[in-house]
DNA sequence: TCTAAACAAACTGCATGCAGTATTGGCTGG
DNA sequence: CCAGCCAATACTGCATGCAGTTTGTTTAGA
């Protein structure tokens, strides 16, 4: 699928363009695609020709996947790829709305900074701006809706916080981008976007006012709204398959 | 610190006994006794030497400590051992927090067989038949313990939410055995162990009854508790050396 | 025909060599 | 005496060879 081009650029260059990240992103895209799928023996030796890297990076780039849960440990050695359920997916979302509700309460406790709160009301202005996402601008408002919940994050100042949201975020179905390719045409997925837009609003208020509880309660219901946003894609019969990651999820 | 011998076992073998595996406890070791400090290079090739390893599996175990949080790469290559605060103890015992509140709501609102229940149930009854720790009981107790929040957990039946909070325990202080080292003798300890165990009984009552918003704040506010322990160690001056990892916090 | 054992192929874990870059120490000039 | 530059050293990332084990296939026997 993706074409086989021989890297030129002969950089041992250590950090941004190293053979073992690229190795992470082409492995990771690979596994996303459904080229391998639950439970398929990950073998180094043959995807060195296939990535025309040595099996080094290879090795690393498996470590790093398997530590983000893509990939689990076989027994004997090496990695297999891992079987995702439906039920991992919603208990996801419900950890999610967990830490993100955790995060929203800390921000309403702890920001001390008009700025920062500014920053935020800039972040949720641009998606008002933005209005209802069109297909055009969809990717657009998911860049916006991320800066938003990463800015509620930020005003959190829990490091711990940050990466645990960070390691969830790792799965491909409990990202926020979970939803690149849903269709937002259907109608009932406008109907979402007009709730989370106003769960958006009373966070932001809660935050304000130092509302912690409510902050929090309202951050975990809008984390359900993903649960929502996914189920309305299970309608369509096949589309779970167009989803990144989608060829993971088997029956328990 | 820890006596150089060198490993006559010449076994290849893959999982269990791995060269990797053994230099990621080895080194998790020595950066937890404080034998590097934050923001020392750890650096691979003066380690073969003291480990007697070769750099193949001292790299693959410095990017799974890496992982853990232990270390964080370093701009132009390598790593270097993290540094904390005490304000990412007080977050990661809040994360704790939420996310075993987490737990203990989905564990009432989920559990259907009676025999989990009673795993419960036994589990904090071999506590209360300890009693209340002495210096020699207090591994025994922190094994148990450990087996009553792991129980809770398991009623709770969410592989995301436990490998979250596996995650979490893999940073020394906010893991359940952060307090291996702690004094049980003084007596602001003893009211805390009395106050530990009638949260775990109210705990056991409203996941029981399936009331599981009161089985939530009672968890999270379990959780407060190592807060207020670790509080006490910090009381004595300088028992934050003797803990596992104490070394690495620092002020901001 | 089915089972079991033996052989062969493949793969993983580990060690090590090599090239390129960062770092450190010394040296020179101001 | 200090600052800046240069060289030597050290270290990282990557490739590859080797040994031991697993795994799959084939063949022999019941």
């Amino acid at each position: 699928m993706a074409t086989e081009e021989s890297v030129s650029a002969v950089s041992t260059s250590t950090d941004a363009d190293s053979q073992t990240r690229r190795t992470v992103l082409r492995l990771r895209e690979l596994i996303l695609t459904g080229e391998f799928g639950p439970g398929d023996r990950i073998s180094e030796q043959p995807l060195t020709g296939r990535l025309n890297v040595s099996r080094t990076p290879i090795r690393l780039a498996l470590e790093r996947l398997a530590h983000e849960g893509l990939l689990e440990p076989y027994p004997t050695g090496g990695f297999v790829v891992r079987k995702f359920t439906l039920n991992d997916v919603w208990d996801g979302i419900e950890v999610r709305g967990l830490l993100e509700g955790g995060a929203a309460r800390l921000a309403a406790e702890r920001w001390t900074n008009d700025r920062d709160l500014e920053r935020l009301r800039r972040a949720q202005g641009n998606i008002d701006t933005l209005g209802e996402p069109t297909a055009d601008s969809f990717p657009a408002f998911l860049e916006l809706n991320d800066i938003f919940h990463a800015e509620i994050v930020k005003l959190a100042k829990s490091d711990m916080l940050r990466q645990s949201l960070d390691k969830l975020f790792s799965f491909p179905f409990t990202s926020p981008q979970a939803l690149v390719t849903l269709h937002p045409k259907l109608h009932e997925a406008a109907h979402l976007f007009v709730i989370s837009q106003e769960h958006h609003h009373r966070i932001i208020e809660a935050i304000v006012k130092r509302q912690g509880a409510r902050a929090e309660s309202l951050a975990r219901e809008h984390a359900q709204l993903s649960r929502r946003n996914f189920e309305i894609v299970l309608m369509d019969t096949d589309s779970l398959r167009s989803l990144p990651g989608g060829s993971l999820i088997r029956q328990p």
